[in-house]
DNA sequence: AGCACGCCGACT
DNA sequence: GTCGGCGTGCTC
């Protein structure tokens, strides 16, 4: 080794950018170097960003000089070497950028990113007649708040470039700019009290408490510390602040009367927000015979695979199973983390966690602040008592040392897939290549799961365990189905009900039973319509139909989230013979409310759970029975444990079978399932009743026998024969442009570059459902690979056509995204 | 992402 | 003319 030689690192930036970019090392910092570590740098003109060590060496670039770096932020990594690995494989599989798995990644709170202020110069004396009138508003502006960021300055001239004026200011000496790196992280501190050295002494705490008759609340506050510090056997012990101030019903004002005294002394200890103090519950679950026949089942397959599938009806008793074997994972000393969707992440599933395994345990979601995110994340790293991370799937990038086991419940949702913004990631495929880094094993659970697992199951690759009896011997529901085009031929469907429907609705109020009824939509009604000619209102932004929300008076984009407030006429013909069609759930708990005046309903659906204590109150209350009738989408399918519902109610079923894409069946199927699985908990049989204006169809047909092989079987002839996964791998390339020519051109010119060499492979290209996003237009084109071992060669050869696209001047500005095994 | 550079329309 | 908006390219 030479010794004049200087370190290079390579470091990941937390943006979207093609590379990785090297610094160079001062000699100083060379000592603090780590992978994994964050450095500060600066990047472009003067933005400084905290980025990660990925590389450390001693090769200078060739072509440019690199630059040095601003200091080394951390003392310890915060990332470890399976997490760099994890998100190397993830940017190269799901063909994105490692600045957006970075960003994905790491909590808002560990990440850091400078921002621009304004100040003014410390010589500026004042003088503002040679300055414009934008200039003097500016200068104004810093005379009433010392600190502007950009974009207040923006709103201050009300333009959008404001630069150059800014850069005219500096040049005049009159303001400065600085680049201020912030950190979002606040770590929780616990203030404590303790006496001063000065009143320890027993004489002079005597003439204190003396000199404090006269101030019985000062008093009072002392010989409240005095006893809980239990200050005359064990001595000067501190005292929380916050349980002192309560022992003695003062506030922090009282206290801080007496530190300014000099009595007290404060000081403050950061603390971590993961679950402290919780007891373990070492009382261990019986489970039945059954149950640990099904898990010595589990054990036997991971003796011989990596991942196994449970598939078990609702009710089964799959998460005693899960308990057990978290248990048996956190005795060898291992981690366990435990994925489930979003919405299946109920208190319910927590507190049983937390109840069962006490600190061990702590829970990482989207809901949760990026204080306690990045405090999850620092206890994990730092420390060694957490074992159990429950969370939805951005806890995969959680600092493990020794993963042992990944459970994934639910395994077929398909909100474990990330859509927007890239990386497009699904959790369940991505756990378990990162379980292979750690030589750990995979369970995935489920009572419907996705074709693709139950074929890499029945393919022998995976181990698979069913169960198919319900916990004490519960039946099954029985599912009925209202034929709806039989009901409207009789003039009998006045409403959204049909008079099956009704008919159970009623029964079931009248015994006091509970009610959920599904229905796919939100909103009042998905679509407003012109009775002279047919026209529908439309987005502006969007190629979709506006959907009437009621309660807000609003027509809204469900896509890109504009509204519109009135519309009296019919855009293409002027008439004012307008209405709404279709139905949403508002829709149906209006309905609701007038046939059944006297029933409590309330609806569970993205407006009404904008908020995290909103979704807990719906599911108290209908916990509590205090609502007779649940109307929902997607979210009342998962999780939710009710004893007391007699009904399920399916509005449309049709809704869900037409849906534009090669999963809808299986999809309709696992949803009709998962609903029907809230009916009848507890000692009676409930009912479903599915809604369908084609009783006959296949999957309602499947889904009335509970026969999830058949349509498996049904399924599968399909995706042979039409190509789709898990037969073959899909990528879909999307091309976007304000501009619907330059799509289509672009589009054409990717799609034949593609053909000549994958010939049949490539599909399209071709306009997606809905063909224009915020403005933008769409066009896809769909890669189908069918011999597995071709997928890297493949996706190689993409990007490289992406490359030769952009070569060209016409098609340059087309922004590509690639999906890997869409959704 | 954010900033510089260069092109082009519209307003003093 | 010039200012400000906007597309394009680059950042170690």
């Amino acid at each position: 080794v030479e010794i004049n030689q200087t370190y290079f690192i390579d470091v990941i930036l937390p943006l979207s950018v093609p590379l990785t970019y090297t610094y160079r090392v001062q000699k100083e910092y060379e000592v603090e170097l780590e992978i994994g570590k964050r450095v500060l740098v600066q990047f472009g003109k003067k933005k400084m960003y905290g980025a990660i060590i990925q590389k450390i060496h001693y090769e200078a670039p060739q072509n440019y000089q690199a630059k040095y770096i601003e200091e080394v932020i951390d003392q310890y990594p915060v990332v470890n070497s399976f997490q760099l690995k994890l998100w190397e494989w993830i940017a190269n599989y799901y063909m994105c950028h490692i600045g957006e798995v970075m960003l994905a990644a790491l909590p808002a709170g560990l990440r850091l990113s400078s921002e621009t202020k304004v100040l003014l110069h410390p010589d500026f004396e004042g003088k503002t007649e040679h300055l414009n009138d934008k200039e003097f508003l500016i200068v104004e502006a810093l005379q009433q708040q010392p600190i502007l960021n950009l974009f207040e300055i923006e709103s201050i001239v009300n333009q959008k470039t404001v630069l150059p004026i800014v850069k005219h200011l500096i040049n005049l000496k009159i303001i400065v700019t600085e680049e201020d790196v912030k950190t979002q992280y606040r770590p929780k501190k616990i203030s404590y009290i303790q006496l001063t050295e000065h009143y320890c002494k027993e004489e002079s705490l005597k003439l204190l408490m003396d000199k404090l008759q006269k101030a019985p609340k000062q008093l009072q506050l002392l010989m409240t510390f005095l006893k809980i510090s239990d200050f005359f056997t064990k001595g000067n012990q501190a005292v929380e602040k916050l349980v002192l101030q309560n022992q003695s019903q003062s506030n922090a004002s009282q206290v801080n009367e007496l530190v300014k005294k000099d009595i007290f002394k404060v000081y403050e200890r950061e603390i971590n927000r993961t679950n402290i103090g919780l007891e373990e519950n070492l009382e261990i679950n019986q489970l039945s015979d059954y149950q640990i026949e099904k898990l010595n089942e589990i054990l036997a397959h991971f003796e011989q695979k990596d991942v196994t599938l449970l598939q078990g009806v609702t009710s089964s008793g799959k998460t005693e199973i899960y308990f057990k074997l978290i248990e048996k994972i956190i005795s060898e000393d291992k981690q366990v983390l435990f994925l489930m969707p979003e919405i299946a992440l109920t208190t319910q599933m927590i507190s049983r966690l937390t109840k069962r395994f006490g600190e061990k345990v702590a829970v990482y979601h989207s809901k949760f602040s990026t204080n306690e995110r990045v405090d999850v994340w620092r206890e994990l790293m730092e420390g060694n008592k957490l074992k159990i991370i429950l969370g939805a799937r951005s806890s995969l990038f959680l600092p493990f040392k020794n993963l042992g086991l990944i459970i994934i419940d639910e395994e077929h949702e398909s909100t474990f897939k990330q859509m927007e913004p890239a990386p497009r990631y699904h959790a369940r495929d991505t756990a378990i290549m990162y379980a292979s880094f750690f030589k750990s094993k995979v369970l995935l659970g489920s009572a419907t799961p996705s074709i693709e697992s139950y074929y890499n199951a029945k393919e022998q690759k995976y181990g698979m365990v069913e169960m198919t009896k319900r916990f004490g011997d519960m039946q099954m529901p029985e599912i009925l189905v209202a034929d709806i085009k039989e009901a409207k031929r009789k003039r009998k469907m006045t409403t959204n009900f049909s008079p099956m429907l009704l008919e159970h609705i009623e029964k079931a109020l009248e015994e006091k039973k509970q009610v959920i009824l599904f229905q796919n939509r939100r909103g009042f009604s998905p679509y407003l319509q012109c009775e002279t000619c047919g026209w529908i209102l439309y987005c502006s932004n969007c190629d979709v139909s506006m959907t009437y929300h009621k309660f807000s008076n609003l027509y809204k984009c469900h896509y890109c989230g504009a509204s519109k407030q009135k519309v009296h006429n019919c855009g293409a013909c002027g008439d004012t013979q307008l209405t709404t069609k279709g139905f949403g759930t508002e829709k149906i708990e209006e309905e609701l409310a007038v046939i059944f005046p006297k029933a409590v309903i309330a609806r569970m659906d993205l407006d009404t759970t904008k908020s995290k204590n909103s979704y807990f109150q719906l599911i108290n209350d209908f916990e509590q029975k205090k609502t007779d009738i649940l109307v929902g989408t997607q979210m009342v399918t998962k999780g939710l444990d009710f004893d007391n519902v007699a009904l399920v109610g399916v509005l449309s079923a049709d809704s869900l079978l037409s849906f534009p894409d090669f999963r809808a069946f299986e999809r309709s199927f696992q949803l009709m399932a998962q609903v029907s699985g809230r009916a009848g908990r507890k000692n009676e049989r409930g009912k479903v009743i599915i809604q369908t204006y084609q009783p006959e169809h296949p999957i309602i047909l499947d889904v009335i026998a509970n026969d999830y092989k058949n349509m498996y079987r049904n399924e599968m002839i399909d995706r042979r024969n039409f190509l789709y996964p898990p037969i073959c791998r899909m990528i879909i390339l999307t091309l976007k442009d304000r501009d619907k020519s330059k799509v289509d051109a672009a589009a054409q010119f990717l799609a034949q570059l593609l053909k000549s060499k994958l010939g049949n492979a490539i599909l399209g290209p071709e306009y997606p459902t809905v063909g224009k996003v915020r403005n933008l237009y769409l066009k896809n084109i769909t890669i189908k690979i069918t011999d597995k071992n071709k997928l890297s060669a493949i996706k190689g050869f993409l990007k490289q056509s992406v490359l030769e696209l952009k070569q060209h001047k016409t098609h340059k500005s087309v922004y590509v995204l690639a999906d890997v095994d869409p959704q």
